[in-house]
RNA sequence: GGCGACGUGGCCGAGUGGCUGAGGCAACGGCCUGCAAAGCCGUCCACAUGGGUUCAAUUCCCAUCGUCGCCUCCA
């Protein structure tokens, strides 16, 4: 079984199921006011190979991740752009996925929205009301934090330590807060915003209280494993748990958090230092897998710099990958169990996918040295191996290149050439190809490129 | 100030108390090839620094230096 570092232990530990055979995982998607970076590229990647993992190893696999859709953010774009706030979030959440589909990312079992949860938003703050957790202020509903026991667990500071320092900040609704730490349930909307009716006069949702709403009412008390980047450890999935706890609910049994994309310098990727970068863009200027190979030959939870020189060898990398289905196609063997046994057991360890696709590369070496070697049948049980392991991680092999006439009759041409032994036309064929951009590989059996 | 992560070969990046040490990319040599490409074989063989523990440390402990992150925008 799956065993996974949680936030909340410090510890690789075995990731206990609820339900025997079914995995119940909430995912904090996007806030949709802008184009996807590769920051939400990882985020999606990462656990999309977990997904995919667990359900190549047989299980059942519910994978809520919602859509923020109600945000200062997506407001403060509206009144910059005057348009609509619907607008800008219908049209980024097309975007989004439409990214997704571009990297491979199976779109989740459920995408709730914030805003068809208002209501159930509203219902929970007024029970943490009742109870005397949270609090009315001149601009808002807020939770107080000193009443939740535990406040801390997943940042591993306790409330006293995080004001010690670092402060130099301006608290938001410092002047009216119980504690600096308490935070914002319900904001109380300015007239022209966006507004929803509560008990305490209209306003939306502050953001940390749709997630518990919405995995609690999805995947109910007690679900498998909380998930996203370490930036949301603190302070939103902290004031997730905070109010499940304050409700007296059990939340998530695991934690698990990715590590960010660090620049040229080793710096995070952040929209406060203006150097992220539409994912959109990496998409399209490199294969859109290398991305993913990229990743998975990095662990999760470390950071992991995405300039071009990593691209690029990941490319390579693929292009090694690929010529495993051009060299095999498809096979009817039963898969190599060795392989697949080790690969496994990499995966089981906290999601090792760095070991993982060396033992698939290990494993391509042999494949192609035991068809040297003349064993077919040997080869075809390692390439089936690897071919369940790529549908594990989502990797896919690129289709045949569609090759323009032109290219294909210098193809044709060279192999007459060479037929004829006219080694010099040959060449230049060849290099006419190149030099167009094809890798050319000639083999006895003819001719072939690709890009 | 508090809390945390990390420093591995030309680059990226796993991992381990010894039995000698993934994988990818790059480079170089060989086989194959008319020549290439692809593929295979091989070479280049590292663990920030200083102490300590140990029969043995890159792996454990301590210190130092350095990098990065969090302490109410962020995946």
């Amino acid at each position: 079984m799956l065993r996974l570092y949680d936030t909340a232990t410090r510890e690789v530990r075995e990731l206990a199921l609820r339900e025997p055979g079914s995995v119940s995982i909430y995912l904090c998607g996007p806030t949709v006011y802008g184009p996807p970076h590769i920051g939400h590229g990882r985020a999606t990647l990462v656990y999309d190979v977990l997904r995919r993992y667990l359900q190549w190893s047989g299980l059942q696999v519910r994978l809520v991740s919602n859509i923020t859709d109600i945000d200062d953010s997506i407001i403060n774009r509206a009144n910059a752009e005057n348009r609509p706030w619907q607008e800008i979030t219908s049209k980024c959440e097309a975007v989004w996925f439409e990214a997704m589909g571009k990297i491979n990312v199976a779109r989740p079992t459920d995408v709730p929205h914030a805003t068809d949860y208002v209501v159930q938003m509203v219902a929970m703050i007024g029970q943490l009301v009742d109870m005397g957790k949270a609090y009315l202020t001149d601009d808002g509903v807020y939770l107080s934090v000193q009443t939740v026991p535990g406040y801390g667990l997943l940042v591993h500071q306790s409330l006293d330590d995080m004001l010690a320092g670092g402060g130099d900040r301006d608290v938001f609704g410092a002047g009216n807060k119980r504690h600096p730490a308490d935070f914002v349930l319900w904001k109380f909307s300015k007239p022209g915003e966006p507004a929803w009716p509560s008990p305490w006069g209209e306003g939306r949702p502050g953001w940390h209280s749709e997630c518990v709403v919405m995995s609690l009412d999805l995947l109910g008390e007690g679900f498998d494993l909380h998930c996203g980047g370490q930036d949301l450890k603190f302070p939103h999935h902290e004031n997730e748990r905070a109010q499940a706890v304050a409700l007296g609910k059990r939340f998530a049994n695991h934690w698990m958090h990715h590590g960010f994309i660090v620049d040229a310098e080793g710096e995070k990727m952040s929209k406060s230092l203006g150097n992220v970068h539409n994912l959109l863009d990496l998409m399209e200027h490199y294969d859109p897998r290398a991305y993913r190979m990229l990743l998975l030959q990095s662990h999760y939870r470390g950071p992991v710099s995405v300039g071009q020189d990593n691209i690029d060898a990941s490319v390579k990398a693929l292009a090694r990958f690929d010529g495993v289905a051009r060299r095999f196609g498809a096979v009817s063997a039963g898969a190599d169990a060795a392989v697949l046994e080790a690969f496994r057991s990499a995966m089981d360890d906290d999601l090792n996918t760095p070991s993982a696709m060396a033992i698939v590369f290990d494993a391509i070496t042999q494949a192609n040295a035991a068809a040297d070697a003349g064993d077919e049948g040997r080869a075809h049980q390692l390439v089936a191996a690897i071919y369940s392991i790529a549908d594990a991680v989502g990797l896919t092999f690129s289709a045949d290149e569609q090759v323009p006439a032109e290219a294909a009759a210098l193809a044709a041409a060279l192999d007459a050439a060479r037929a004829a032994k006219d080694f010099p036309a040959a060449d230049a064929l060849r290099a006419q190809l190149q030099a167009a951009g094809w890798t050319v590989e000639t083999t006895k059996a003819g001719t072939t490129l690709r890009r």
